[in-house]
DNA sequence: CACGTTAGTAAGTCATGGCTTACGGTAAGC
DNA sequence: GCTTACCGTAAGCCATGACTTACTAACGTG
């Protein structure tokens, strides 16, 4: 139960539109900073303080390759975020399905 | 392919800290306003205006109770974001696997 | 039936953070 | 070595949105 400091960064990173987009175009191929700006509404310096975000988060990485950097995603801070939701998600599960027999059982005993 | 919508909903509700506080309070225990309000830093109003973005997202539902409202966590929309996070989790250990593959073939090339 | 409790909405304030331009710094190519 | 391409950081601007107070409304209780 300690995704949940991973999961907060990752849940803050993924809260810009942004930066999700940026995150589902990375998802799709490993791209430079530069190859991202030029398919998005933004400059390229705006890319590049989105990309700190993510990898602060743990979301994306870095490898350097001559002068460009290319980002790809990183399982592992994503598998954070992944995992903290999964959890409430089996928690909200197992809650309402309680909920549904309870509510069951009071009609059943009026 | 498309808990991209609702994900998105999520992901954009869940970035607000104070939001996941309230998020994870509801998740240990059903909760009214005024309860979860007095737990909070922030004033009621403030707890209402955030459970109006949570249900709009689907990650909570709510239920009258008298003048009390109940919010639950919602296992819809927080199944939705789950899924979309664990379809990107699966990207990136796929290609990380890959990417480390290659570069073995790489060295072991030289 | 009035009062107290609970809660959503409106309006207005203010800070957070996302964006831009400008700059500096590094690696490849001629 | 000089130029070009690629990128991160700094500084400053500005809009979004989170928060507050005030108001209105609905339900239960004496």
């Amino acid at each position: 139960m300690n995704y949940a400091n991973k999961a907060w960064d990752g849940l803050a990173a993924l809260g810009d539109p942004t930066r999700r987009e940026i995150f589902e175009r990375i998802a799709i191929r490993p791209s430079a900073v530069g190859e991202l700006a030029r398919g998005l509404p933004v400059s390229r310096p705006a890319v590049s303080q989105h990309l700190k975000v993510l990898k602060a988060a743990g979301l994306v990485s870095e490898q350097a390759q001559g002068t460009r950097r290319i980002y790809r995603l990183d399982p592992r801070g994503i598998g954070a975020v992944r995992d903290w939701l999964d959890s409430h998600w089996a928690t909200a599960m197992t809650a309402f399905q309680d909920y549904a027999d309870r509510q069951h059982d009071q009609e059943a005993g009026t």
